[in-house]
DNA sequence: TCTCTGTTGAGAGATAGTATCATCTATGCA
DNA sequence: TGCATAGATGATACTATCTCTCAACAGAGA
C-alpha cells in the first residue's frame, strides 16, 4: 500500500480521493504525478481530451510528461474508472465514471450527461435471432444540444 | 460528366459501378486511382481500414498515394456512401453502406452485419424529458461473435 | 542505509490523418 | 486535333494521438 492514504487524503476533493483509493486498492502507487492527472480529470466536468488535461496541468504549474498522462488515462480506462467517449467523428475524449455508462454529449459545448439503461436488450435479442451473432458488448452514444445551448442558440431540432 | 460511364462500366462489379455513379452524379470525376480505391473498398466485405485498402491495392499492383486513398475515403464518408465504424477501442475502420446504418461487428474476424432500426427512439424521448437535451444524432454499435466464430470457438457468452 | 521494484519522463517512433503544391489529366471549346 | 482550364493526383511534410524504451528516480521493506 502506498503512502497516499496517510499523507494526502484530507486535502483532496472527493472524486480524486475515490479514484486514488481505487488505484491504491488495485495495487498501483498513487504518486504525485499520478495524483495530478487524477485532479486534472476530476476538474473537468463533462468530457476531456488528454491534450486538455496536459494544458490544465501546465496552467497549474504541474506538468508530468505526456507519457505519464497517457499512461494514467489508459490505466484508468483499464480499471473502468474512465470511459472513452465515441463522438460522431472523433474518439479522443474521455469522461470519468464507472463501467457501462452511456453518454449524452452536447455537440456545442461538450457538456455531458450519463445514463445507464440504454434499452438495447430487445434489439440485441432480435438481432441475435436474425443474424446468429452472439452479441456481448454494445456502444450507445447520443448527441445533441444541452439545455443551455438550446436556450442560447435556439437551434432547430432534427432526428439522426 | 466524366468518361467513366462510357468506358468502364461493363468491366466492374455492381457495387463499384453503383459507387462510381454516385460520385459521378455528385460531380466528382471517377478517375483510375479513385476507381481503384472503390474496388478495394468493395472487395472488403465487412469492415476495413485505410491501411488495409492500401495493402490490397499494393498487392493488386495499383497503389495510388496514401493521400488519394484518404481523400477518397473522406469523400465517400461525406457523401454518406461509407460509414465509419466505432469499435470499443478503435475508430479507424470503415464499411460501405448508406447513411444511418448501425453495425454489428464480429470482434474476432471483423465480419459485419448492418441494421437500420436501432430502436433508441423511446430512449431518446425519455432522455430529452429527463435532461432537457435536444438530441439529434446517435451512435449504436453492437459487438460479439459471428455465427462462424461462435461455431469454431464455442465461446461462452456474456452481456456488456 | 541498502536493495528491490515500480513509476516517471524524455525522446524516438508508430499510426492516423491533413495540408501543400507541382504535376498530370479529363473535359469543354474552338 | 489542339489548347485552356479546372479538378485530381501523389510526394512530402506536417500535426495529433498514442506507444515503447530505458535510464533515473522514489517508495517500501529488510
Amino acid at each position: 500500500m502506498s503512502r497516499y492514504r496517510d499523507t494526502r487524503r484530507e486535502m483532496l476533493p472527493a472524486t480524486v480521493t475515490d479514484l486514488a483509493e481505487q488505484l491504491d486498492e488495485a495495487g498501483y502507487k498513487v504518486t504525485g504525478p499520478c495524483l495530478a492527472v487524477l485532479r486534472a480529470a476530476a476538474a473537468h466536468q463533462g468530457t476531456f481530451s488528454v491534450h486538455e488535461l496536459e494544458q490544465w496541468l501546465t496552467v497549474c504549474g504541474e506538468s508530468p510528461g505526456i507519457a505519464t498522462i497517457f499512461r494514467t488515462v489508459r490505466l484508468l480506462c483499464d480499471l473502468n474508472l474512465l470511459q472513452r467517449i465515441h463522438g460522431l467523428d472523433e474518439c479522443h475524449r474521455y469522461s470519468l465514471g464507472k463501467s457501462h455508462g452511456h453518454h449524452l454529449v452536447c455537440t456545442n459545448c461538450r457538456a455531458m450527461d450519463r445514463f445507464d439503461n440504454c434499452g438495447v436488450q430487445i434489439l440485441v435479442q432480435q438481432l441475435e435471432q436474425r443474424t446468429g451473432f452472439c452479441i456481448n458488448a454494445h456502444l450507445v452514444e447520443l448527441f445533441g444540444l444541452c439545455p443551455r445551448c438550446v436556450a442560447v442558440a435556439g437551434y432547430a431540432r432534427g432526428r439522426g
